[in-house]
DNA sequence: CATGAATGAGAATTCATTCAT
DNA sequence: TATGAATGAATTCTCATTCAT
């Protein structure tokens, strides 16, 4: 608790720890959920021992909350960006929906276990607020369209909230299963993004091109 | 040896039992996922002793599994009467997801459970297959709406898939708190339904006067 | 409690069913040892509900006692009869001795629960009574023996109680599989006698025929 | 990650607390058999908690094997290191005999154990196999004696399984209680070992004196 | 600061025994 | 008297958290 001589070097080394950390945790959630991912199990990972877990995070429940912000910030960067990006409304919650489908695919399970599995109370609230970010991007696009007379007028919350519901069930649901080639997950992400433009008002939802996918999305 | 008092009074008392832990578990899952709702909790929510259930379901796993279960067939059920009924493919979607989520929006949150946590084994297959049911019914209605040439051509599976996440995101996720006017939540449900109606490709969804919706939807 | 209208008829009754429960305990441990024989399903096996057992015994163990001290009541009569029989000590021994390890040969595991198999204190107790019952009818025989001089003098009591200890192992231990040929049976029998016989100090035991032993012998 | 303290201090600790778990179960065992040896009462009697034990035996089961093994390897060793002495079959019989009552009537009374409770099935195979490692002892040894023609020809299988047998019932039947003059105990051991020297076929068992023993045996 | 042994509060399940019908 | 549903104490094992070294 006294900070005696913490030289940079030392806190470079905390730092690093406290990332080992999260790291550690991720990579267990991925693997088998928040059930596998147990404080001996994650010191293990993390090449540390349990009882050190409790210098960088004060519970495991806070260690996860912690685990799960850092992961969806990175997702949430990536669709702001899209979203404050060029081209109309249309094009820009195309490439968003694509985009977060596209990512969620690599590492099925953690976002699963983000998602879906409940967890402390303490974890759980921090998954309802994780969702509210995402389905926020989609709201601010939404009302872009509306205002540009791109998307009919409706109720921007819950048609946020229903587009982050339609891929999780179709990522994590019976019919995405993690062994799929690549041809037939494009075709999902495809179909799901088709979904969610038709299902926002756009008669002919548009297809990019390869082309036009690999400069303008990222991820 | 004999009989003796296999009452019709006692059978009763039994069955009546047998529901009170059904709905003991179910009240609790509602209230606490899966992860609060031990066996204890479901003995002193039934008014009854632990060892008691034991009883009448062999394991914790598959009272859950049964909670399950008997909650979502009475939904297939009306799902499917609706989807067997007469109208359009696209009359009968709109009608089908507004039953469907005025009914989850109802009751104990019972929901949120679709999404929870893989729990045992045992559990989660049977959530697993309770959603390819729900979907299996959006997706018959998809097709028939295809071939009648109201819906666009599209993965049928995906958008079955879509349906449900979407309308359950709508319902567990951050709009959808159980304290909320009866108008509001009219309001949600509109939303929902003409999200999912458009989604699949209805380029002016319907909008069921009251008349039309109290003497088609039971639900 | 109270003595109200006891019919001869329910008399004989109330006895027929004291002995199928006792019946029935027993089966259950031949079949599976204490461990099995839960109230439960000694009352299934005697065609009665698990309440009924405690109207003819005060407890579980109390039943068990009872079914132990049955069970070798019936033992201690022959070889009793044997011992008091006709012929020289060493010949009554011969045949007390095989007489015992054949018919434990023939209900292999309820010689074993009860020989070997521990359980609550009270059968233990019966069950050190029932084998310094055994033992003494050995030591009774060795006395006259070694009256008769037929024997030379040594612990009466260590030497019963290592025929009981020495037949059990024989019996129940590795070597004793319950799935074996008539003949090896017969040859383990012999041996066992034979080792007996000779342990107690005779240096030429005798052989007897299949026809001694047939008239003389009845277990 | 660097192993700070795995000191030889902690490595001592460690390895002592492990000792003190064993020695725990063994006494519970003496005391009151396999049925009164619960996790908790181990726990308590080795000064730990019952999740500690769990560091040490990955399950009850596993604990008692242990026990067991530990109990029997040290017999085992010395009656190896007698069997393969110097004398006669006749001699070394009759100082593996005595040597192993002798030990078995100190300590605490294991030899109970190995006829107890079939417990749980792993439990019972390490049983199982005690047996036969002490009955193999003793049938090396009479095989030794009949090819030197000290003893008849026999079932050494059967005889072996009797001796084991013979000195089990002596010392955990009924008449040995712990409680009794180290004179009586004496004459107890010679009365079991002259008993089996006779019953493996000599005729005239030699009694060492006292100075032979002390010289030869150990135990 | 790091370690990992120890703790101990649960959690699911079993089963002898009781008692209302 | 017979029934068998209900009880609840007991048992094994888990795992987040603490703390002496």
């Amino acid at each position: 608790m006294r900070n005696y001589k913490r030289s940079p070097l030392m806190e470079e080394r905390l730092a690093a720890n406290r990332q080992r950390i999260l790291d550690a945790a991720r990579t267990l959630v991925a693997r088998g959920g928040l059930r596998e991912a147990q404080i001996g199990a994650v010191a293990a990972e993390a090449g540390l021992s349990s009882g050190a877990i409790y210098r960088y995070f004060p519970s495991k429940a806070e260690l996860f909350v912690d685990v799960l912000t850092e992961a969806v910030r990175q997702e949430i960067e990536i669709l702001d960006a899209i979203a404050a990006g060029p081209g109309t409304a249309t094009q820009r919650l195309t490439l968003a929906v694509e985009s977060f489908v596209r990512r969620a695919l690599r590492g099925p399970n953690l976002a699963y276990a983000f998602i879906a599995e409940p967890a402390e109370a303490e974890v759980d609230a921090a998954r309802i607020r994780c969702r509210m970010m995402f389905g926020d991007v989609f709201k601010r696009l939404l009302k872009e369209g509306i205002a540009a007379g791109e998307f009919p007028a409706q109720n921007v919350d819950a048609s946020a909230a229903c587009i982050v519901g339609a891929y999780t069930e179709a990522l994590v649901g019976p019919i995405a299963p993690a062994t799929r080639s690549t041809r037939s997950q494009d075709r999902l992400i495809e179909s799901v993004r088709d979904f969610c433009v038709r299902a926002v008002g756009v008669s002919a939802p548009i297809t990019p091109t390869a082309r036009t996918r690999k400069s303008a999305a990222k991820g």
